[in-house]
DNA sequence: CTTCTAACA
DNA sequence: TGTTAGCA
C-alpha cells in the first residue's frame, strides 16, 4: 500500500526497539507471543519493528503501570485500535 | 538473530 | 503472571 504516514515500515530491529523502549528483548518476543503486536520479518524470520510497533509498545508499558497485565493491556490496545479506525470512517462522514 | 527451558518474585 | 538467564 502507499504508506503517507510512513510509520507503518519503519524498521529496527529487535536490539534496537528493546534499547528505544527500555524493554528487554525477551520481553518484546513475549509481548508479540501474548498478542499485543505483530512485528514485520524479515525473509530469514528475524522481527522487524515499525514506529507503529514502538508506539504500541510505550502504549504498553504505559498500561502496565497503571496495573493492568498484559491480557488487559491486549484488550485496551485491540479497543484503541478499533477506535481509531472508527474516528477515520466519522471524519470521512463528517468532511 | 531465532526458539526453547527453567528459575524467580 | 511477567521477566530474565542460559542454551541450542
Amino acid at each position: 500500500m502507499t504508506d503517507v504516514s510512513g510509520d507503518t515500515h519503519g524498521v529496527y530491529g529487535i536490539t534496537v526497539a528493546a534499547e528505544l523502549t527500555g524493554l528487554g528483548e525477551q520481553t518484546l518476543r513475549l509481548y508479540e507471543r501474548k498478542g499485543l503486536l505483530t512485528p514485520a520479518r524479515t525473509a530469514g524470520g528475524a522481527r522487524r519493528y515499525s514506529d507503529r510497533d514502538l508506539t504500541v509498545l510505550r502504549r504498553t508499558v504505559e498500561l502496565l503501570a497503571d496495573g493492568l497485565n498484559l491480557a488487559g493491556a491486549r484488550r485496551v490496545l485491540d479497543l484503541e485500535a478499533a477506535n481509531a479506525l472508527l474516528r477515520l470512517r466519522l471524519a470521512e462522514l463528517t468532511d
